[in-house]
RNA sequence: GGGAUGUUAGCUCAGUUUGGUUCAGAGCACUUGCUUGACAGGCAAGGGGUCGCUGGUUCGAGUCCGGUACAUCCCACCA
């Protein structure tokens, strides 16, 4: 035999994959008369490199479609990048500083063009990285979200849902990036508790030589305060109602007002308020009609509103300002006080709350389809506890900041004239006929500088990449649209189910007037053996390429599914991938074993015909359960039926005992069963472990021009006698007994048994002795015979076996281990025998019940009595 | 502060909807014995959990109800 003893993936893996490639079988059209299954990827960052999310992501995408593939289903897998506007800047500018060149130098266009040049060159790394994994990607769909077509369909959506009165224009308190410039949407602000100072500061009250002490962890804000507010109901604050104080070091006046939103018993019960530097200060100001006094520059320093510090950073100036008033005299008493504080996702620098105008998307109205057809199971969730999340999130969803300070991204298409008036349209001629058409004045308009979020992007990823016209013109017959589209499953992490997954159901109904796609398979995240989620900062993250190329991509796929749930964390442990590799060797050595055995025109024989029926019954039973599983989409259950299927019903039971002894033949009509078993087994293989199944596909047999495991027909689901599994699982029983007799007896495999069976003559002339015989390497079989002196005895489904040991045992030890197992039965007994003792019991059990019951006692009673008789005859 | 979910073998998880033969399971890890003519990346056998804790309902609770501890996640962001 010249194939090696280990599966060698680094010889088949680029093989397949090019030749699945060259005859298109990733490739989907429209065929009417097949059912369309599609799935589009969530687009990788256009930057990304692929991490273990990616890898495990992925694999359940393919394992799905390729499934659906064999299944006879037209299978699309749309794959794609996201032109990340944050990401993908925040590299170019790395990239550009590296060569010396500030981004403040470049104009805008000159920035476009380098960032274009960087994305031609790196971008896009990471779609070549999936192809090693295997992904049966239609590369020819591949899309990206800047795309020219693309780009123009989000100018439409925003044109479109201006015009429907959902996007608006407005100053609003937003998240601001001191360090990046930029507005932050609410969710790429991470908060972390910060030990700081809370500092309680005297205000003198007007025209009294009295003060009121306020407490606050951002002295350096005072110079903002418009207000202090009192709770109307403190019994402590009566006398200061109606009064004003004046703000330390400037002393500008403000009045003291009333507001419930106080909490009396935190600090002092008085609230400065800073209408331009907190987001509950503004909302307490726009309702009190306060003044708003914005002290701060885009870069986070004071200004000189500030009056005091002009020109320091908000931090010095924090320090700066606590000593000026420590020696005014202002300070009352400085705490300890841990407090919860934003920071960028992006920079890390503290997020300031600041005004500004941003434009938005009014979500109210927007969003009810989309949380209705989630919660009434139109679109599933899976697993369905994230419909509470969701829920949550939709009921109490907030208008949507789109705007962002960045160049690398969709332009905003609004234009503003001299007189800063506004006009949203696609071209500056449009924006000119507006203006004119306003009788406004059209000279020298200029665009808006921002760029569109991401996410107002990719939320119309799923229609977007079949057709991109169709937000402007409406559905104009695109076929592939209105064949693939709603899409069957998407798989993400759970992690963007509002930023992406809830956006692309809201934009589905608002464009297509129905769902994106039907079940949502929400992954966990991939972290480390100690349960950190895995990052490159703390290096703990495995590169998956490396990883294939030690494993194989197979080994590495299987790894990742074989712990894998959906919604649960997948704690990566290396082991996993080792287990994945076994299983693959475990495969390739089975077919080595079948490929090497020589064929004869022989009768076959009955322990032959009775394995092959049984494998049959038990390889139709593990596919019902494997569509079960799929159903559920319980993948990694899915995964784990194959593994069993294939290592312990066909390697351990069947393969060995149909193996022919060394050197003999076996009988044509087994060899084609095994032969044709393998291959249904590789088909079950196959989405799971893509290229050592085509590898052995073609081994196994000659195959055509186009027959390749990839587009072969998925086993169709066969009936199962339970009739012959219970059988087998007598025969399994009986062999394993007698091994185990032989292991407690230190009995060598090798060496024959006798075995004597009581009470069922009727297994006289079955098949079965052959099997056991074969399997528990017994010489002879004797029937109802007294047992011999020394023998072991055990009973299983009330057939007696004994085997004479002949004095070759150690008896102590033996006795020893008997009596403890009738002790162990014969307190069962009892328990059982109390059960059926109790009248209470007897009266409300159902019949089945106690008929089991029953039915435990007797066989307790027949093992007890095997059991002693093994004991009585040491 | 509000909400959700979880706690079952050394580890990662099924099982809880519909209480009683899938009821105490799986994989990995572990122990013992095997140079077994496919595979030591293997084979065979085995050990291991009072189902977080605590009350209750019931003839009977991993499963239903109350309380409690701990963990994780989401939302909000009280100076």
């Amino acid at each position: 035999m010249s194939l090696s003893t280990k599966y060698n993936p680094g010889d088949v893996e680029g093989k397949w994959y090019k030749q699945w490639l060259e005859k298109g079988f990733f490739s989907a059209t429209v065929k009417p008369q097949k059912e369309p299954y599609c799935i589009v990827i969530p687009p990788p960052n256009v930057t990304g490199v692929l991490h273990m999310g990616h890898m495990l992501n992925n694999t359940i995408q393919d394992v799905l479609i390729r499934r659906a593939r064999m299944l006879g289903k037209e299978a699309c897998w749309v794959p794609g990048t996201d032109h990340a506007s944050i990401a993908t800047e925040a590299r170019v500018v790395a990239m550009l500083r590296e060569k010396g060149i500030k981004k403040s130098d470049l104009t805008r266009e000159q920035f476009l063009e380098y960032a274009w040049e960087w994305k031609e060159k790196y971008g896009g790394i990471i779609l070549e990285q999936l192809k090693k994994l295997g992904a049966s990607c239609d590369w020819n769909r591949t899309k990206f979200t800047m795309d020219a077509d693309y780009y123009d369909a989000v100018i439409d959506v925003f044109i479109d849902l201006y015009r429907k009165g959902y996007i608006y224009r407005g100053l609003r308190m937003i998240n601001w990036d001191p360090a990046g410039k930029t507005a932050l949407s609410d969710d790429e602000v991470n908060y972390r508790d910060v030990q700081s100072k809370l500092f309680y500061i005297n205000y003198p009250i007007e025209g009294s030589t009295e003060f009121v002490t306020i407490a606050t962890v951002r002295p350096e804000t005072i110079m903002a305060d418009t207000a202090i507010c009192i709770n109307p109901n403190d019994g402590r604050y009566q006398h200061l109602k109606g009064k004003r104080v004046l703000i330390p070091l400037i002393n500008r006046s403000i009045p003291i007002i009333e507001d419930e939103y106080v909490t009396m018993e935190f600090g002092t019960g008085c609230l400065k308020v800073t209408p331009a530097h907190d987001v509950n200060d503004y909302e307490l100001g726009k309702k009190h009609n306060l003044d708003l006094i914005d002290i701060l520059n885009e870069d986070g320093s004071l200004n000189e509103k500030a009056q005091i510090l002009v020109g320091e950073d908000r931090f010095i100036a924090r320090k700066k300002i606590a000593k000026l008033l420590e020696e005014g005299g202002y300070i009352n008493k400085v705490e300890d006080y841990k407090s919860n504080v934003g920071f960028s996702e992006r920079t890390d620098a503290v997020i300031e709350p600041r005004l500004s105008m941003q434009w938005f998307v009014r979500m109210k109205e927007i969003t009810k389809p989309a949380l209705e057809n989630v919660m009434n199971d139109t679109i599933r969730l899976i697993p369905a506890k994230f419909k509470n999340t969701y829920n949550h999130w939709m009921e109490n969803v907030r208008d949507w900041c789109i705007s962002r300070q960045l160049w690398w991204g969709h332009r905003i298409p609004a234009w503003y004239n001299e007189a800063g008036e506004c006009v949203v349209a696609r071209t500056e001629e449009e924006a000119v006929a507006q203006f004119k058409a306003n009788n406004q004045k059209a000279n020298s308009l200029k665009q808006d500088e921002d760029v569109l979020d991401t996410w107002f992007s990719s939320w119309l990823w799923p229609i977007a990449v079949f057709d991109c016209s169709v937000f402007k013109d409406g559905n104009k017959g695109n076929t592939d649209l209105n064949y693939f589209y709603p899409t069957n499953d998407l798989v993400t992490a759970p992690e963007i189910l509002f930023f992406w997954v809830a956006r692309m159901i809201i934009a589905s109904y608002e464009y297509r007037n129905t769902l994106p796609f039907k079940n949502v398979y929400l992954t966990g995240i991939v972290r480390d053996k100690q349960g950190r989620k895995m990052s490159k900062s703390l290096g703990n993250s495995p590169d998956p390429l490396e990883l294939m190329a030690k494993y194989g991509a197979d080994g590495v796929r299987t790894g990742m599914l074989f712990s894998s749930p959906a919604g649960n964390d997948l704690l990566f442990d290396e082991k996993l991938c080792e287990q994945g590799r076994n299983f693959a060797n475990k495969v390739w050595n089975a077919f080595r074993l079948v490929k090497g055995w020589n064929t004869e025109n022989i009768v076959q024989p009955v322990e032959n015909e009775l394995a092959c029926t049984w494998f049959e019954n038990r390889r139709n039973q593990a596919m019902a359960e494997l569509d079960d599983h799929f159903g559920k989409f319980r993948i990694s259950d899915a995964l784990m039926t194959v593994y069993k299927l294939i290592w312990e019903d066909f390697c351990s039971w069947y393969l060995e005992m149909i193996k022919p002894g060394f050197g003999k033949p076996i009988d044509q009509v087994t060899y084609d069963k095994a032969i044709s078993f393998f291959e249904s087994l590789l088909k079950i293989l196959h989405p799971f472990m893509p290229f050592i199944s085509e590898e052995l596909w073609h081994e196994l047999r000659p195959r055509t021009e186009r027959e390749y495991i990839i587009v072969a027909e998925w086993p169709a689901a066969m009936p199962f006698d339970t009739g012959v599994l219970n059988k087998a699982a007598f025969i399994f029983e009986a062999i394993t007994e007698i091994r185990n007799t032989r292991n407690a007896s230190n009995l060598s495999p090798k060496e024959p048994l006798k075995m004597v069976i009581n009470n069922n003559a009727s297994l006289k002339d079955s098949s079965f002795l052959a099997i056991i015989k074969k399997l528990g390497n017994i010489s002879e079989i004797q029937f109802n015979q007294p047992a011999a002196p020394g023998s072991i005895n055990f009973v299983i489904q009330s057939t007696e076996f004994s085997i004479p040991l002949n004095g070759k045992v150690d008896a102590g030890a033996q006795r020893e281990a008997l009596q403890k197992e009738i002790e162990y039965h014969r307190g069962f007994l009892t328990a059982v025998n109390k059960k059926l003792a109790n009248e209470r019991f007897m009266n409300s059990a159902p019949p089945e019940v106690i008929t089991m019951e029953k039915k435990k006692k007797t066989d307790a009673e027949a093992k007890i009595n095997a059991l002693e008789k093994s004991l009585s005859e040491l």
